[in-house]
RNA sequence: GGGGGCGUAGCGAAGAUGGUUAUCGCGCCGGCCUGUCAAGCCGGAGAUCGCGGGUUCAAUCCCCGUCGCUCCCGCCA
């Protein structure tokens, strides 16, 4: 019995029409003389009636259905009457009158029920992930997911972009994130890696002349999982010549307006915002600042220089800053409250959270005994009311400004300063192009090495490589990063002089990026581009918490994926083709590693 | 590598200063029921309280260890 009509579309206009569905069981409610079958398809939910009227047969193969078997459907669509209508379902102004019923496949008892939203935990969830893609929540993130997509295709040809395909086993190039390797058969201890983005790629394109690249594309990093990252991730990369990054913003921005049209049905205003790296950390505490709620901070350097608080004066004497934050109505706060962000403070590294409370009379409560002398200075520079709650960050500027910024990111959390159907998005620019490498203690890039700096730092590039500023760009939106861009470099003179400043000779440089080099000998175009993470722009669209909530099949928080039981052991013969040989792990070996990394 | 949280029936949860039979909802099995839509009512089965060790007359509860999942720091050009 195939269907005729899916479980979505029917109305009263259906009226008498001999129809058949497939679809699964989602609900059944036997009332002894009448059953009712909640027939679901990824379409919608149909009802099913077999009453008193129906043949024994019918019953019974009625009174027999499980949740979730498959079945089909035939009968006659009937409207309900006035008192029976279901106004919260779509459909819920018909019924099926079934004439016949098949099943298709029958279902066995389930691990967990076939919800909205499933409450059985993600470990089960993935386990079960056929079963829990059924779901109403799941089913309209995939689709979303997959409309998203499609809007990004659609705008991105439009535009004249050129959809095009770069391997996924290339070179490995050992920079940034740990590569995932693939051992090669054929060339005995040789692998390759698989990309953590197209990059080198998509260059080499726009060295091919093809202007306007895009791909969606899978890229993999080999490093610990969190929320909003996995090791697989999805990107719409791409790529464009001649452009500035002006171009770059507005193209994006083009595209994400008419994703959001064509999904949500939601007008984003652009341009977005665009915000200097050094302002994003100095207001907000971080590289992507969610601004759907204020609490700029505030630097009180200079002001406590003037208190009698020698912890805050030794720091600012030392050359750290004392960053401010002043949370409305937020001396109601309890002891453990404020206990609990100073947790957040320390986590970014911070010694402390200082803090006081604004008094009809003044100041009051923790460090406000330090302050008398300049209480209105200090109650005028935070523009603060009584019943404010003062937070105090003393440290380096930089450890100041992120720890303060997990305070703040932490208040816009418990406070709900952010509303879910919000978007604010702003584009963060000025990023260094250069920081220092702990390890080393030399230069390293912060995005990559690729990355034009901006003209007015190419005289003095060498003489203080942390002041460069790179023509490098991220998207926020929400307090998530959910782009990432540059324009790249397409002068070998300068690509040489990056290649020096963070300590590659002339010959490592070959031999990571020969290809590359050697392209640039050939024309290049001045070019640029970004890389929109599919995976996190879904997540925010459909308001999820976990990137694993709009990915069909991820991979837990270990990198494995409970379903098929990835990563596995393989054959001794597959490992012999492929020259490689399992090293146990042992205490003894692990001694002597760590012995070798000190 | 480090820190926080969780682990009790198929699922989601509750629980006891350590003490007979570990509770609730959903699901499952059986019965009743002619209009429900999270149907309802009656009955039933189902748990070595993650695993190992310790303390104790007695541990699911306390202690130590361990495993698994999860959130975060590190890491993620």
């Amino acid at each position: 019995m195939k269907r005729s009509h899916t479980c979505g579309e029917l109305t009263p206009a259906d009226k008498g029409k001999q129809i058949t569905l497939n679809g699964w069981v989602h609900r059944i409610r036997d009332h002894g003389g009448i059953h009712f079958i909640n027939l679901r398809d990824r379409y919608g939910i149909t009802q099913v009636v077999v009453d008193e009227t129906a043949p024994q047969t019918l019953k019974d193969l009625a009174a027999s259905l499980k949740f979730e078997y498959c079945i089909a459907v035939r009968g006659t669509v009937r409207p309900r009457p006035e008192s029976m209508v279901n106004p919260d379902m779509p459909t819920g102004s018909i019924e099926i009158e079934a004439k016949e019923i098949e099943v298709l496949s029958a279902c066995e008892t389930l691990p967990f029920m076939v919800d909205e939203r499933s409450e059985a935990r993600e470990e089960l969830r993935l386990k079960y992930r056929f079963l829990d893609l059924r779901s109403f929540a799941m089913q309209q993130n995939i689709r979303l997911r997959h409309e998203v997509s499609f809007a990004a295709r659609e705008y991105l040809v439009s535009k004249g972009f050129y959809e095009i395909e770069t391997p996924t086993l290339i070179r490995s190039t050992p920079e940034g994130a740990r590569d995932f390797l693939v051992p090669s058969r054929i060339k005995a201890g040789s692998f390759y890696a698989l990309p953590q983005s197209p990059q080198l790629f998509k260059q080499i394109l726009m060295v091919s002349g093809f202007d306007r690249y895009f791909q969606l594309a899978h890229c993999y990093r080999d490093e610990d999982a969190r929320g909003d990252r996995q090791p697989e991730h999805t990107q719409i990369d791409m790529e464009m010549s001649f452009v500035s990054k002006e171009d770059v913003f507005e193209v994006v921005e083009g595209m994400l307006s008419h994703v959001f049209k064509k999904t949500l049905n939601i007008e984003i205003p652009t341009p977005f915002q665009r915000i200097p790296f050094d302002t994003a950390m100095d207001l907000y505490g971080s590289d992507k600042p969610d601004l759907r709620f204020g609490l700029a901070f505030r630097d009180i350097s200079q002001l406590a220089e003037k208190s009698d608080f020698n912890v805050f004066k030794s720091v600012v004497g030392d050359g750290g800053v004392i960053k401010a934050l002043k949370v409305s109505k937020g001396a109601a706060f309890s002891r453990k409250q404020i206990d609990e962000l100073e947790k957040a403070a320390k986590t970014y590294g911070a010694k402390g959270l200082a803090w006081m409370k604004v008094t009809d009379s003044g100041l009051d409560g923790g460090i406000a005994r330090f302050f008398e002398n300049i209480t209105d200075t200090l109650i005028s520079t935070m523009e603060a009311e009584p019943g404010d709650l003062l937070l105090f960050v003393a440290d380096k500027w930089k450890t100041a400004c992120t720890s303060l910024g997990a305070v703040r990111s932490k208040l816009g959390e418990d406070l709900e300063l952010g509303r879910s159907n919000e978007y604010r998005f702003c584009w963060v620019i000025d990023f260094p192009l250069f920081e220092e490498d702990e390890e080393t203690g030399g230069w390293a890039a912060a995005h990559h090495m690729f990355t034009m700096p901006q003209q007015q730092y190419l005289d003095t590039m060498e003489k203080d490589p942390g002041a460069v500023k790179g023509d490098l760009y991220d998207l926020v939106c929400n307090g998530m990063e959910i782009a990432s861009g540059s324009i790249r470099i397409h002068d070998p003179e300068i690509q040489k002089r990056i290649f020096n400043i963070v300590g590659f000779d002339e010959e490592e440089a070959r031999r990571r990026f020969g290809f590359l080099l050697d392209a640039f000998q050939y024309g290049p175009p001045p070019h640029g581009g970004i890389a929109p993470g599919l995976d996190r722009l879904v997540m925010i669209m459909a308001g999820e918490k976990t990137i694993r909530d709009v990915i069909p099949f991820p991979k837990n928080t270990i990198g494995a994926s409970p379903m098929d039981d990835s990563p596995s052991l393989v054959d001794e013969d597959q490992l012999k083709e492929l020259h490689l040989q399992v090293i146990e792990e042992s205490d003894e070996s692990e001694g002597q590693d760590s012995q070798q990394q000190e």
